[in-house]
RNA sequence: CGCGGGGUGGAGCAGUUCGGUAGCUCGUCGGGCUCAUAACCCGAAGGUCGCAGGUUCGAAUCCUGCCCCCGCAA
């Protein structure tokens, strides 16, 4: 069976490697164009374009695949395989692929629909989260289930972290999804239309913490911006980040975003209910360190309200 | 030329305005106290103050050029 791979960022580099190794052919690979990247705004390949350079595969980065459906006809695939890509596809782009378009999905659909269903499993405190992959119709992520793979998240899941879980599963699900085609016995289920639910692109202004709610919360938050693009909150007039933190009983007087506590432990910030306790956060303009660090060099103390 | 912050012992910072023996907290090492300790007390080691040049009797500090790191925005 021969493919064209679809993808963008390091998430779908996995499964594309997995799918080379159970020995597809994989005639190209397609992704976004090169994009400025950083203060200097260097332009930089996505991670799967470099991987597909540095395997020798056939790159094709189109800026609108939809004006580009006769080069990829013209490559004979059998199947085209997205995950990630981040562009939408038309019907014309469907209808190029004799055996299908397929995507790997990083939630168990219909739950989490859209651009950041890892993040928003954290950030609901979902207690179990999987990989889908369904057969790609004109809708938003509403294709019809082949398999799904599921395994627990525990509340000590970063976005990183579980994103290397679902692109192993999603590896493994691609694998055996594509197999099961070849052997025609690949079986369809549509989409339940009970628990679905939509997520957006996540943005800077979506991951300020928010005090008032409680520290659980607020720490779903910090464990699903990590490492990108970070929660963060108000120090002093400046921006501080959140890496890790966790949610505590410390008990203190003061108001929500107030700190109660301050020492090498960690900074505790008081929270709609319960206590956040800081272990890791990057101030504006400095570098990633240790709560303990934060504190020694006197950056902040009791008393002192975070959110201003 | 998108806006801005920063480079000072291993870590986080002060000191730079108004040049004059390099300081704080933490860590490390040694010793002490303690049933014990992440607690406390005493002591020690450890720094080309990002790099280069200039001004000066004297530069972390003033002037010029360069390198590197980071936040926001794209």
């Amino acid at each position: 069976m021969k493919l064209i791979y679809a993808g963008a960022p390091a998430f779908s580099v996995p499964p594309l490697r997995a799918l080379r190794e159970a020995g597809f052919t994989v005639l190209a690979v397609l992704t976004q164009p090169d994009k400025p990247v950083g203060r200097k705004a260097v332009l930089t390949p996505t991670p799967l374009k470099s991987y597909a350079l540095e395997e020798g595969i056939l790159v094709l980065d189109f800026a609108r695949v939809r004006d580009n459906v006769p080069a990829l006809s013209a490559l004979g695939a059998d199947v085209l395989v997205t995950c990630a890509y981040g562009q939408i596809l038309t019907q014309e782009v469907l209808d190029a692929f004799p055996a299908g378009v397929y995507n790997i999905h990083a939630s168990l659909l219909p739950r989490w629909r859209g651009a950041s269903p890892i993040q928003h499993a954290i950030l609901a405190g979902d207690r179990e989260t999987g990989v889908t992959v369904m057969r790609t119709d004109i809708g938003l992520d509403t294709g019809d289930i082949l398999l799904r793979e599921s395994f627990p998240l525990s509340e000590e899941e970063t976005s990183e972290t579980l994103s290397q879980k679902l692109s192993e599963a999603g590896s493994r699900a691609i694998v055996q999804a594509l197999r099961l085609l070849e052997s025609g016995g690949a079986q369809f289920v549509r989409q339940p239309q009970e628990g679905v639910t939509l997520c957006k692109k996540i943005g800077k202004a979506d991951c300020e913490a928010d005090f008032t709610q409680s520290a659980q919360s607020v720490c779903r938050l910090i464990r699903a911006m990590n490492p990108q693009p970070l929660a963060f909150s108000r120090l002093h007039g400046k921006i501080v980040n959140f890496y890790f933190a966790q949610a505590c009983a410390e008990e203190g007087e003061g108001v929500c975003g107030q700190v109660i506590r301050a020492d090498k432990s960690g900074i505790y910030v008081k929270a709609g209910e319960g206590c956040v306790r800081i272990l890791q956060l990057q101030p504006e303009g400095g570098k990633c360190m240790r709560a303990a660090d934060f504190v020694n060099g006197r950056k902040v103390s009791v008393g002192d309200i975070f959110g201003g």
